[in-house]
RNA sequence: GGGCUCAUAGUCCAGGUCGGUUAUGACGUCGCCCUUACACGGCGAAGAUCCGGGGUUCAAAUCCCCGUGGGCCCA
């Protein structure tokens, strides 16, 4: 008898061949029904953000969501996004074509990061298709697209005309190199070396002296007051006295306040007009006025006298060395500083008073609460990152952002008056070179208008996404039927942005949550248990893994290694010892395929107690789908398959497949069962390795697509696993005694078979070539 | 400083809700074996004071408390 299946091994070449007929035999179309299961699925960045192998695995598990909820009968709507708005770009932009952003003509410009998004997109779209994606690759769209810019702006022209959006001057997180405002989710927190600076601030009429420490002598000049900790007995007699700044020679306040830590530095603190979060609360609650000491270029005013245009580096060097010369210096102390940067350009914020758009969240804050309390996460423990933003949220989104590459503010001032215009919604508006499309002023009927130049936060775009593509606003029945979405996959990182952004402006559009399931991935570490970043060159290429190994094999190792929500790490090797399980999986194939499918057949011990194992698997299975959890049924798929069945039930029954010494009615019955079990274990693990199980399911059991098949169903059959568990030990001891009477397997010998084991008997006496 | 989370063989990981056999499986290592699906295999072996300390209990990897260390997030 030849087998069907005549290679040795599974090939992963095959998948190229599979893909193509999948794009041919448009299997994943959707076409909108009254119920559809709809996947927010998250637009990858081209380039910005990391796109290594830990981004490969989860998108390799998205894809994973789809394809169960497919095969559990639902009409899944599964759309592919690229995101292209955003800082990244620039960059990347300007250190490809050496030019600086602000020195080259914005069409031009733009054009040229256009040009690298493509190529970028590019290799994108590559990936997430050789992994299998069974996205709607045939429309997938772009954030910098006009229809989805138009939606963008729409949505704020809605919110504005609602009173949502308003202006103000405020200090601003400042990203200089960058040269734009950024929200307080775009800070992290790094731990940098830098001086404690010790100066000596005279009393005024006392020849007594005070040491305040600070990390940023180059604010003296907008020193406003000097706090001390009301417990603090060292400067009690110094309370209400006049102090004279150094450098300056300000005479500024010396106060209390509880903020004031004894233990640091000499424990009185100098405020100035920014140092840091602090700083602003305080300037706030004492009504300090603000002296601006770093500009929008990053550099020193010119109320930093002779320091004005200096960088506050430079400033703080010189300054330091001008104490020193004047004997205002104490000492200096070479400290690690946990300081707030920018975390696209990893520099040191400076906070700045800036006016800038904000849209209205505090208010909205107990609304999300209730909202994310409605949303089921997958799994549970990460809706806790939800709940401690939103307890951490004090200010409003600052949404404006002076860059080019976003979506523009579609707004137009009037030249005369100032006053503020905005266009109808619906249309994609670029204020900074079109005409504005009102004639004239509400306030003053003049006819000039000026163009707005700042673009969104890209969080803007990024958080209507359900939206878009419900296309909300475009086709109000598709809408309808679309929306909200089902799942909203992502990973655990961007919970305080994206996920955070999408509840409230949804719920502000459309008064409804966006989803009702949110779907919570862990970070892919590297070797080490770090996190990996392009940044930190950690970054594991997925392309030449997927291209050596499959993306099956890809994906088996995503699924068998990543428990759900937790970090994971990534190891190649790990990886390639994965693939070892798919060629098992083929072998069985392969063995299978020399014996016919047979519809039905009577079935004996052997193949009733591996059937009752099978259904159990099935029971096991449906515990991780149900709750999207790939790693439960992988592990299981892959215990039962290799140690169970192939390593018992197959050994048992191949003489009594072929026939020999067996009764046809017994053959048959091994034949049933064996297809009956495979071709169960395909079904179950297609959602996994969606190419090793097509093409064997294709090869054995259908012309149709294992994908369009539903789930299999437990038949409720009662549980067999003591007998696996005698099994497996009466076959070890034979295997054992064997070996320790140096026979080959294929000898025979005698050995009594249990009591509990005489139903298997038969099968047994064959496998071992047992003697009476 | 606060929050979330983790800690089990050389490596990765299961078990933990609901305490009870010999602590699961994989990778790796080492031995033996070509046995008509598979040497990308089979069989077997070695390898774990379940992070430390305390408590509850007849019984703790599991529950409670206190530490220590890692990761991430926030201030």
């Amino acid at each position: 008898m030849e087998p069907k299946i005549s290679e040795k091994a599974w090939n992963p070449e095959l998948e190229k061949k599979i893909l193509q007929q999948w794009e041919e035999d448009k299997i994943y179309d959707f076409t909108p029904q009254d119920d559809n299961y709809t996947i927010d699925t998250p637009p990858p960045y081209p380039s910005g953000r990391p796109w290594h192998i830990g981004a490969a695995a989860h998108y390799s598990q998205i894809d994973m969501i789809a394809r169960t909820a497919r095969m559990a009968g639902k009409n899944v709507y599964f759309p592919i996004g690229i995101d292209r708005n955003g800082l990244p770009v620039e960059l990347y932009t300007e250190k490809k074509h050496k030019i600086r952003m602000r020195e080259t003509e914005r069409g031009e410009f733009l054009n040229l990061c256009r040009e690298a998004l493509d190529d970028l997109e590019a290799e994108m779209i590559l990936i997430m298709k050789s992994l299998g994606i069974s996205g709607d690759f045939a429309n997938y769209y772009r954030t910098d697209s006009k229809e989805y810019r138009a939606l963008t702006q729409s949505t704020f022209i809605e919110l504005w005309k609602k009173g949502q959006v308003y202006l103000a001057n405020r200090p601003n997180n400042y990203d200089w190199v960058s040269g734009t405002t950024i929200a307080d989710a775009e800070i992290i927190y790094e731990d940098l070396a830098t001086k404690l600076v010790y100066m000596k601030f005279k009393i005024k009429d006392t020849d007594q002296e005070i040491i305040i420490a600070s990390t940023r002598p180059e604010l003296l000049c907008a020193c406003r007051t000097i706090i001390v900790n009301p417990d603090d007995e060292r400067y009690s007699k110094y309370i209400g006295k006049k102090i004279i700044v150094p450098i300056t020679n300000a005479e500024v306040e010396l106060r209390t306040h509880h903020s004031a830590q004894q233990e640091f530095g000499s424990g009185a603190v100098m405020v100035c007009s920014y140092g840091d979060q602090n700083d602003v609360s305080l300037f706030r609650e004492l009504k300090l006025e603000e002296i601006v000491a770093i500009g929008l270029d990053g550099r020193m005013t010119e109320v930093a006298g002779e320091y004005a245009g200096l960088k506050p580096k430079q400033a703080r060097t010189k300054i330091i060395e001008d104490l020193e010369t004047e004997g205002l210096l104490d000492k200096v102390e070479d400290i690690v500083h946990r300081t707030p940067v920018s975390e696209r350009s990893k520099t040191p914020i400076e906070i700045i008073p800036m006016e800038e758009y904000y849209l209205k969240q505090k208010e909205a804050v107990e609304k999300i609460k209730k909202l994310g309390q409605e949303i089921t996460f997958h799994p549970s423990m990460h809706k806790q990152i939800l709940m401690n933003w939103l307890d951490s949220i004090n200010i409003d989104w600052p949404i404006s952002r002076r860059r080019y590459y976003g979506t523009e503010i579609p707004i137009w001032y009037c030249k005369k008056c100032s006053e503020p215009h905005v266009p109808e919604p619906g249309k994609y508006y670029r204020p900074w070179e079109e005409k504005c499309p009102i004639t004239n002023c509400s306030k003053c009927d003049s006819t000039e208008f000026v163009g707005e130049e700042r673009t969104f936060d890209t969080w803007m775009d990024s958080s209507v996404s359900p939206l878009y593509i419900s296309k909300f606003k475009r086709d109000d029945e598709f809408f309808k039927k679309v929306y909200p979405a089902s799942i909203r996959p992502q990973a655990k990182d961007i919970v305080r942005t994206w996920l955070y952004y999408t509840l409230l402006r949804c719920e502000q559009l459309t008064g409804e949550k966006p989803w009702s399931e949110a779907w919570i991935m862990g970070y892919g570490l590297d070797e080490k248990g770090m996190k990996m970043s392009k940044s930190k060159g950690n970054a594991i290429d997925p392309l030449p893994v997927i291209e050596k190994l499959g993306a099956d094999t890809f994906r088996f190792w995503s699924a068998s290694e990543i428990n759900h929500g937790y970090d994971f790490r990534c190891n190649e090797q790990k990886i390639e010892s994965t693939k070892k399980f798919l060629s098992k999986l083929w072998n069985v194939s392969r063995f299978l395929s020399s014996f016919p499918v047979i519809e039905s057949a009577k079935l004996s011990a052997s193949d009733e107690w591996i059937l009752a194992e099978v259904d159990k698997l099935v029971k096991e299975c449906k515990k991780g789908y149900e709750v999207y959890n790939f790693f439960i049924p992988a592990i299981a798929i892959r215990e039962f398959t290799w140690n169970v069945f192939a390593a018992h039930y197959i050994e048992m029954v191949k003489a009594r497949a072929y026939g020999i010494d067996f009764s046809d009615e017994e053959r048959d019955g091994a034949i049933f069962t064996l297809h009956k079990t495979l071709s169960t274990i395909l079904k179950l693990l297609a959602p996994i390795t969606p190419f090793i199980t097509e093409h064997l399911w294709k090869e054995l059991y259908s012309k149709n697509s294992i994908h369009k098949e539903k789930q299999v169903e437990s038949e409720n059959i009662e549980d067999k696993s003591n007998v696996t568990k005698e099994i497996s030990e009466f076959n070890s001891k034979v295997w054992n005694e064997k070996k320790s009477q140096n026979l080959s397997l294929k000898d025979s010998i005698k050995i009594e078979i249990p009591k509990s084991l005489e139903p298997f008997k038969k099968d047994l006496k064959s496998m071992h070539n047992l003697l009476d």
